[in-house]
DNA sequence: TTCATTGTTGTAGC
DNA sequence: GGCTACAACAATGA
């Protein structure tokens, strides 16, 4: 399910991929993939511009060209593939790039979100991002205090909340709260200093480690590699793991480790 | 058939 | 009005 990191890794596959590259066709298999813009109108505005540096904001990627930007969304199972044109189309391939023998392809199963035009790369982007928080990766420890401070909901509700802070998802939520060793049903507001200090660096660790994984990787040394598991185990205290819904969210955490003090 | 999945959106309530 | 909580929705599989 894309967060930050992945987005990230589709950022990087693009730049790979289509970046300098002239658009010689968009494909769309699916319409139900568009927000906004109708199958006709993307490909006249897209044909014959190239794709510029890509850049994100959370958990959108902002798929840049020398004339509109197309933003993306990938909800709980989108994707972004480079292919060559001799791949065979998947049955979820929604929407294709076509750079001459190379592919840009939106895959996407359940399509939650989707693709807009935004016709004007700086008013049109601002706009569809303007209810979007900072970037999770350019928090710093100043604006993270601010965050928090004051909050009277969950800390983990604040820290998916994409309005206050943009790109953390329910896993990166669970498995950033478990190394900070804090209740995801804490106060935000009530958190000390020093578990604030803890929040902030376990969620720069856990996104750079995450983002060089292209994912939040589920090794079995983080809360991710266990929490499918039938009985999880904490991997740092071998005990059982809780699993309830806090903000309405499946949330799995370690009850010696993170003790509710609330 | 119902439930669970996730992120977003709309709304009710304080 | 701002903030918080929660139900509903999207599409799909178990």
């Amino acid at each position: 399910m894309p967060e930050l990191p992945d987005v990230e890794g589709f950022r990087e596959v693009l730049a790979r991929c289509a970046q300098g590259k002239r658009i010689t066709g968009v494909e769309v298999h699916d319409a139900g993939v568009l927000h906004g813009v109708g199958a006709e109108r993307l490909r006249r505005r897209l044909e014959g511009r190239r794709f510029t540096e890509p850049g994100r904001h959370g958990k959108w990627l902002l798929a840049r060209t020398d004339g509109p930007t197309v933003l993306m969304h990938f909800g709980m199972t989108g994707q972004l593939v480079c292919c060559r044109a001799t791949d065979d189309l998947q049955a979820h391939d929604r929407v294709v790039f076509v750079l001459g023998r190379d592919q840009l392809r939106f895959r996407d199963q359940r399509k939650l979100q989707g693709i807009w035009l935004a016709e004007d790369p700086d008013a049109d982007v601002a706009r569809a991002l303007g209810d979007q928080g900072p970037d999770a990766l350019s928090m710093d420890r100043d604006g993270f205090d601010e965050l928090l401070s004051g909050r009277r909901g969950r800390v983990k509700s604040v820290l998916t909340d994409q309005s206050l802070i943009a790109g953390l998802g329910n896993l990166l939520a669970d498995e950033i709260l478990w190394r900070a060793r804090l209740h995801p049903a804490r106060q935000a507001g009530e958190l000390s200093d020093d578990e604030r200090h803890r929040l902030h660096t376990e969620m720069r660790r856990t996104l750079r480690s995450s983002v060089r994984a292209g994912r939040v990787p589920p090794r079995r040394s983080w809360l991710t590699g266990r929490r499918d598991d039938a009985d999880p185990a904490c991997p740092r205290c071998g005990g059982p793991l809780d699993r309830r819904r806090v903000g309405g969210r499946g949330t799995v955490w370690c009850p010696r480790c993170q003790p509710d003090t609330s």
